[in-house]
DNA sequence: AAGTGGCTATCTATTGATAGGTAGATATGG
DNA sequence: CCATATCTACCTATCAATAGATAGCCACTT
């Protein structure tokens, strides 16, 4: 049960989280959305930078458990999985990556926190850059950048087109190596 | 004297939502930091919807501008145009584009606040839709995506290395139409 | 007896917002 | 030309709501 209910307060943190940011997230609106007080989520995250740490890891891990192994599959069929993925975590839950949304506001962020968003930045541009294997015109910055800006964009404007766009792009650039 | 304080509160307000988002704004810092109270505040702009609406509407009209006559020059020289204006936002004050920040989590924002983040993307897309003059692999989407994911990853990771590899991929791809 | 996981109650700080007052400029009307 | 009225741009003071955080208690398990 214990697990449990941490779960239930990561979860409810970092849907609040996507949808709004950092700020947009309080303790009592977490405890009142699972049914239990304000002091009872400070007994498992004591601070607000404890938590925003908790979201981003354990949204890194599944991030880049669901994407697989970066060498499994021809380079195209990799970068598509992560397109795939952006696209999958839009139509799903029509939220942001977590980590576009810290990420463009990590300076006013806990430390704690940034360090976490950090983290996310470099596992998955080492996952891109493996993945790539050094073909075609594409960096990892590159692949990460148009995928992320499309999230963004496709939030912003309620249609998935940027993403569909992204994923059509990317695959036309992979296409020929 | 007017027109001058109203300036001075939008310059403020804007520099602190592009640094942490619409909620790191509040009414108290603009005024402390410009040597008003907050209810002077209050007397230019009502609401915060108000504040934000006004920030994200004059921060459109300038960025466009900005980028000049979406038909002078060729279609990479306006792209390049632009990738720029992303690249200099960046050099010279660190922070995001406004409505890249608001955009993320327009679904929180004030109903007003939220319809000019619209206004932005939708006269962007515009400009950059007969920039391209349906040349070449790019679609207006794509562009945009490019460049306002490439500046959340030059924020998040601190560097700008992002900003130069997404205008040389546009350079590339624009180069041959 | 100790640890776990929750509770009540409360603290201080900060938030957006409002009511109502005031000094100075500007405009109006006799 | 002067008195009155209005407007501008700020002020003080205060509000209710909400924020993150803490102290200390209680029930249940081990």
């Amino acid at each position: 049960m214990t697990e449990n209910r941490r779960t239930q307060i990561l979860d409810t943190a970092e849907a609040a989280m996507r949808k709004g940011g950092f700020d947009a997230v309080s303790f009592r609106d977490i405890a009142g959305a699972i049914g239990i007080k304000s002091a009872s989520v400070h007994y498992h995250f004591p601070t607000k930078a404890d938590l925003g740490q908790a979201v981003a890891e354990r949204y890194t891990d599944r991030f880049l458990d669901g994407l697989g192994s970066a060498t499994e599959g021809t380079p195209a069929a990799r970068i598509d999985r992560l397109a795939e993925a952006y696209r999958a975590a839009y139509a799903s839950e029509r939220a942001t990556c977590l980590c576009t949304v810290l990420g463009s506001v990590i300076g006013s962020l806990p430390d704690a926190t940034a360090a976490e968003v950090g983290v996310f930045y470099d596992r998955l541009l080492g996952w891109v850059e493996c993945a790539l294997e050094a073909n075609g015109p594409l960096s990892p910055t590159a692949v990460v950048s148009i995928l992320q800006g499309a999230m963004v964009l496709a939030i912003a404007t309620g249609e998935d087109t940027p993403l569909r766009d992204a994923r059509t792009l990317l695959s036309g650039l992979m296409g020929r190596d």
